[in-house]
DNA sequence: TAGCTTTTTGAGTGATCGTTCAAAAAAAGT
DNA sequence: ACTTTTTTTGAACGATCACTCAAAAAGCTA
């Protein structure tokens, strides 16, 4: 019953993810994405509606992919500790991806008519902070962190550490400098994991 | 001589800069900076060139701001530490300006013809890093930090801390959570000013 | 006042923006 | 073969983009 699809639709929303990822919003312009998608204006607007839900589904596929990382990492690890830190290096060193953070690109790209991006951009980060929290709990049941330690907190402190080392990696830093940058920030998160307050 | 110009120049970048620091560089159009700056597109061209050669002043005028705020509260606070919280504290909570980073989110912006421009950003994130050295140097000799503390390396932890919480504070977060992320990070900083690595 | 110089003006340029839609193409049912 | 249903196509739309330039405006000197 009528002509089979040509595309298939998470590809799609990949290589868009992709192109919005590296260019952002207003850097990306619906012609970039018919070249980049191999598809056109047409198919694009009768499988999407428009640019902005195009965007909107290519940051909630990005925000599942952080997020099945991030367990992935955590799952295979021995400790919290070392799967963040593998998750974090993953996020530095994957050279096919952008270094920063395409939630905090978002909210830097202001523009007043997507309002509504930003919105969901702040949504989202929140929701892996919720992700840190629960798995800090985790580690407080197996008394990895110390348990008087504040998880909402530490778990934001986590997402400066993170969003931070992403932004400074992206200007072509070399990996020895990036490397140790990391390693400053994972000691100061075990000290605040481990202290009383 | 001529007829005299109704503008400062000076003013005019001042305003740009705040135009671009807010929408961005492909975020705001010359029809915005036109109406921003109360000024004909002819005047505005005659004046600065281009759209681009008005944005490198806009982040010339910004880096020298962002630079002067920074020596002006290290001179009068009584220690380096006091100065750079002083100074981080305005950078987050002075209303009338984004919170995040204009070179940070220059960054970001980094669709290809603007190459130039996300060079020029991380060349102005280096000269600052520059400046953070040599304060860092001068609270050594005042054995504020450790002699054996790598100023280099701190000066590049200290950015890491400012443009994580920059962007962080981006998402309308509330004060009382920015301030406890401010302290953490002035702690961690501490920390690493101290120790002996 | 006339002439010279400098600055401002704003209508207008071609290019590109996001978006639309009638027509073509490709499958399945009769 | 022919109809029906679904998907893809791409020329074309009005709006807006960065930008130009001839003319007007506003100062100076003679």
């Amino acid at each position: 019953m009528g002509r089979q699809q040509r595309y298939d639709r998470t590809e799609t929303v990949e290589k868009a993810m992709n192109l919005f990822w590296r260019g952002g919003y207003s850097g990306t312009s619906m012609r970039d994405l018919e070249e980049g998608l191999d598809m056109r204006p047409g198919s694009i607007y009768a499988n999407f509606g428009n640019k902005e839900q195009l965007y909107k589904e290519s940051m909630d596929l990005y925000a599942d992919k952080s997020f099945t990382a991030f367990q992935s990492h955590i799952e295979k690890a021995d400790s919290f500790m070392e799967g963040l830190e593998l998750f974090i290096k993953q996020l530095l060193f994957t050279y096919e991806t952008p270094c920063s953070c395409m939630l905090a690109k978002t909210l830097a790209d202001i523009n007043p008519d997507s309002a509504a991006l930003r919105e969901k951009a702040s949504q989202m980060i929140g929701d892996f902070e919720d992700t840190l929290v629960s798995e800090l709990e985790k580690a407080k049941a197996s008394e990895e962190i110390n348990r008087n330690c504040d998880v909402r907190s530490l778990a934001r402190y986590i997402q400066v550490q993170i969003i931070g080392l992403r932004s400074y990696a992206e200007m072509q830093k070399s990996v020895i400098t990036v490397n140790e940058l990391l390693d400053d920030a994972l000691q100061a998160i075990r000290k605040k994991a481990g202290s009383k307050n």
